[in-house]
DNA sequence: TTGTAGGCGTTATCAG
DNA sequence: CTGATAACGCCTACAA
């Protein structure tokens, strides 16, 4: 029979330092079954290609073909193997499996941060791009920081057939010294020699922009994100770009995190900068901001705009509801998961960008500049 | 290639999952390189015990001795192996050790739905829990149907030394059977015989509803979650008791799903139920159930008050904020670790059951009844 | 304290 | 088309 088998996703810590195993404790409940001690229900866990070669007549090797590359084996002894197999309730050793080949069906996917929205789309396509060709995603997290990113990327490409880094903030030599090893893609940034799939900004922020100057506002603040962001740069660039053409007058505010707590932060800089409508990096920024405005009295965005980046997960529950240059986020992960798949097939261009287009999503959070 | 179309139902081991043909590439850029070049420089990944054997003058088995249980061996060695080690760069294989061993250091978390904002807490401090104790958190995704989850938790099962089962859907029995095999942990249920941990319901609960009743609301109405959840059930029981105990009336409605998009759907059951306060079983059927309530023109909480459970992230970017009763998840998701990890390491008490206080967080959804 | 010799479950290489 | 047999990298009695 065959099983169904649901998606998967797989989180895997930013722990490191792995030359040490746990205390000296024997793993007790998984009994070591050759005295044939515990036995459940159905099969319990671990019969081998061995046991089905028994079961079968033949010989194990022919097993380990017809389990792994149908085709290469008669279809009578395949049909007997496959019935030997369903019988003893098998199920491949992914261990065993992963020695000889190195190959674990597996993709890792990185991310700064686990509970940020920003992600989620990002995981969710990966993951169902991976899945559709029999992989399992596994997802580590890097809490922001450069270093500890490297360490556990090292660690999820001894694991991983490839890595997706999604807004890296490692530097570029770092990543094309992952990439010498095995294939990389990499999300919101672009990394000379390595395939990168980034969102094009410029036509988001040129609508957003354009709408801004439309709606009579001359100041525009943008509040910038982590120093590290390569997008964060980009961005910025984008807007600068934008509102010279535009005829906006633009400045750049500092946030200390790209989170809520972060735009709340901002908020004084925001209002002693004189700017009528805000830019963030983020929409958690824009989010924070604006609680925080309205939180001082002020009416958003009667008396000033404010438009963030993303659109996220919840971006629509704010009142009002966050006007945001959305990327595709999703796209961009179904994009990096099949991107990276090639490469893992040698189906593998060579490592060119890809650009996926950007665009404004206009909502209650801005709007026309006040009287003066 | 895939022979089905539906991106969630492929092969598993027991019909031969590998789909893809002519691979065999890919682990060529690792080969070169590796010989002259500068020692500082990042290693290549593929140093083994006996490379560090070799450099460090000793047998590999001392190696493995000195990297896995440290104490076994003379400090002087010890230090060496260590140098050597660190020299070439060297990682374990995770494979190669899970072999002989079983153990792998990993402990599996199956969540219903990777991008429902619930888990996000819990897996974080499942996370940073097991981080602590160098364990690696996979995360696994069971698209809210038993079946799945079952095939996925068999599946995790056999590369993951411990399960944590975060608001299953599969049934009794087959918790407690996957709990013969390896230790399990469940999350937001009761289940006898296997280790649980389970926000209390009746705190937070009581709050609420006393409010609710506080303010004049006659009759609320309750939306349920999905079928085969335990918390939902339990929640529902809480509030018919605290109703009872309040003198308020309730009625059950049903939502087709825990989502936003759910709670829209249910807003016109809302409406000709006559209730003037709600319950859902969740913040996101809340959410939604609000954004339709509104849509309609109603006053939220003028005209209906609207509560919540869970509180998460992204419940107070709504207008008005959301009520909630609050679960602490991430110290549900700790609990849960330390838990299995304790039983990993023989720790094991008996199965008992935790219990997490819930609280209400009363926000601007809910208020006065409307005057009659 | 350290070295020796199997073995874990699969895959890959070669014969037959 | 199928059967032996050697890796894969690590762990662990058992000796030395």
């Amino acid at each position: 029979m065959t099983e169904s088998r649901a998606s998967r996703v797989s989180a895997i810590a930013a722990d490191g330092s792995d030359l040490h195993a746990g205390s000296a404790v024997s793993a007790e409940v998984n009994s070591a079954a050759s005295s044939g001690a515990k036995k459940g229900r159905t099969g319990k866990a671990n019969s081998t290609i061995y046991d089905i070669a028994k079961v079968a007549g033949v010989n194990p090797s022919t097993v380990s073909r017809a389990l792994s590359k149908p085709g290469r084996v008669s279809a009578k002894t395949q049909k007997l193997i496959e019935k030997a197999a369903a019988e003893l309730n098998y199920q491949v050793n992914p261990f065993a499996r992963a020695l000889p080949t190195g190959r674990t069906n597996t993709i890792g996917l990185i991310v700064a941060d686990i509970t940020n929205p920003t992600f989620f789309d990002i995981i969710r396509g990966a993951q169902a791009t991976g899945n559709v060709r029999d992989y399992t995603l596994v997802l580590a997290e890097s809490a922001e920081s450069g270093a500890t990113e490297l360490t556990v990327a090292r660690r999820l490409m001894s694991t991983a057939d490839g890595l997706i880094l999604a807004s890296p903030r490692m530097n570029d030599a770092d990543i094309r010294s992952l990439f010498a090893d095995k294939p990389v893609v990499v999300i919101n940034r672009e990394v000379e020699g390595v395939p990168c799939v980034i969102p094009d900004v410029r036509k988001g922020i040129g609508e957003a922009v354009r709408s801004i100057a439309a709606n009579g506002h001359k100041k525009l603040a943008f509040v910038a994100g982590p120093a590290q962001s390569w997008m964060s740069a980009r961005r910025w660039e984008g807007v600068q770009e934008a509102c010279e053409w535009s005829g906006v007058e633009v400045i750049r505010l500092e946030s200390t995190k790209p989170t809520v707590d972060g735009g709340r932060q901002v908020a004084r800089d925001v209002l002693s900068s004189g700017a009528s409508a805000v830019m963030t990096y983020n929409d958690l920024l824009a989010i924070g901001l604006m609680q925080e405005l309205q939180a001082a009295g002020l009416d958003i965005p009667d008396q000033i705009s404010i438009i963030g980046f993303d659109d996220i997960f919840g971006a629509d529950f704010t009142t009002p509801p966050l006007t945001t240059v959305r990327s595709p986020l999703e796209a961009c992960g179904k994009a990096a998961a099949a991107r990276l798949l090639d490469l893992l097939h040698g189906n593998g261009e060579l490592a060119r960008t890809l650009q996926v287009e950007t665009q404004l999503v206009l909502r209650g959070s801005s709007g026309r500049s006040p009287a003066r």
